[in-house]
DNA sequence: AATTACAGAGTGATTAGTCAATCTAAAATT
DNA sequence: AATTTTAGATTGACTAATCACTCTGTAATT
């Protein structure tokens, strides 16, 4: 079908454009019609495929966390210990934020802005489990340190963000694999029991 | 002088009112209009302070990023050993947090908006050295580890920003010393050298 | 023939910022 | 001490621009 793949296409097309335009600008300051102009379409159709700009923000808000949780757990069930598995995870979420610096920052971004709606903190919570599930291992078999998992969580979370803006701005590290595994080195320490 | 006086006073008026105004729905959201019927001043009030929205949104930043190093650094330099001058700035930036949360919000918020300005960057600079200096000497005198300061830093402070909101989700330990304390020792476990 | 994709001019609402008029209070003059 | 002058503070109606979104018509697809 030939009209699915142009309509796949130019929603498509829409979300990158808006995506660019966001990281660049924020939400508010981007009007529809810009992303409309960059995405080479008419103002019109972006209305066809999003019925509000709020529509649009959160489905690419939602496609990217999707992309972004896809990504980053591939592996990580397979790995045997719980130390190799965190290291995949981490890993895999560094080379994701690397490779796709626009959605690191978008991400980023709109889980710090007022704009978070309950759709928003429903959608992480559907895949947080992964998380708090491996946490848990760590902690039972005591190979991780023993604070409560959610508040390991988020320093983890944040720990990885550190890393990453890092990176972002000593674009010479990010394929130096000694200092990857440095910073990784550095993370495993900060929650592997002694 | 009192006009003096009624000059700050309608100043401050609009400071707050719009701070409290971008937590809850970010800087774009928020109409001018509506920072000046919440301070309950006219429109032109506004106007007559600040020449721009932009200007006022840059000046409440640098004064809540002021205000941050102040309230923060205050004693740091009187403790005798690394330890406790990094421990008193740790509890002094969480309680801090904890009792500005507006504040703390604004600037994580804003820290992470594409609005960020060259003249921002240049601000935090100013004060960044302090942080810098303090690790170097802890790597220095061997207490905390040898990685790159900056790296270091940019670790830290993200450690922080994540303990801050785990607290804030979790009101109930945050005046539990012992909790706390727990916190901190999963931050300068990560940090110092073994 | 019927449905869906797409276009882009058009609309009402909202916005940042202006401006001319009024008010206030202190300084200057009497 | 009473008065006038002056400078800045404050107001809110106003404006030009911009915005999200609609609507109507056309082209493409089934």
């Amino acid at each position: 079908m030939i009209s699915q793949s142009k309509l796949e296409n130019k929603r498509e097309k829409i979300l990158l454009a808006a995506r660019r335009l966001f990281v660049k600008q924020g939400f508010h300051s981007t009007p529809t019609s810009a992303i409309a102009r960059e995405a080479s379409v008419a103002n019109g159709t972006l209305f066809h495929y999003f019925n509000t700009k709020e529509e649009l923000i959160n489905t690419l808000y939602k496609e990217t966390k999707r992309s972004f949780f896809t990504i980053t757990s591939a592996g990580v069930e397979n790995e045997k210990n719980i130390k190799r598995k965190v290291r995949l995870l981490w890993y895999n979420t560094v080379k994701w934020a690397l490779n796709r610096p626009q959605d690191f920052l978008f991400i980023q971004q709109y889980s710090n802005s007022p704009f978070i709606s309950q759709l928003t903190q429903e959608d992480i919570s559907e895949h947080i489990g992964f998380y708090y599930d491996l946490i848990d291992q760590g902690k039972e078999k005591g190979t991780l340190k023993d604070i409560p998992t959610d508040l390991m969580y988020q320093l983890t979370t944040y720990q990885i963000y550190g890393i990453i803006n890092y990176l972002f701005q000593h674009k010479e590290f990010q394929n130096n694999s000694t200092y990857l595994s440095m910073a990784f080195d550095f993370y495993w320490e900060s929650i592997a029991k002694k």
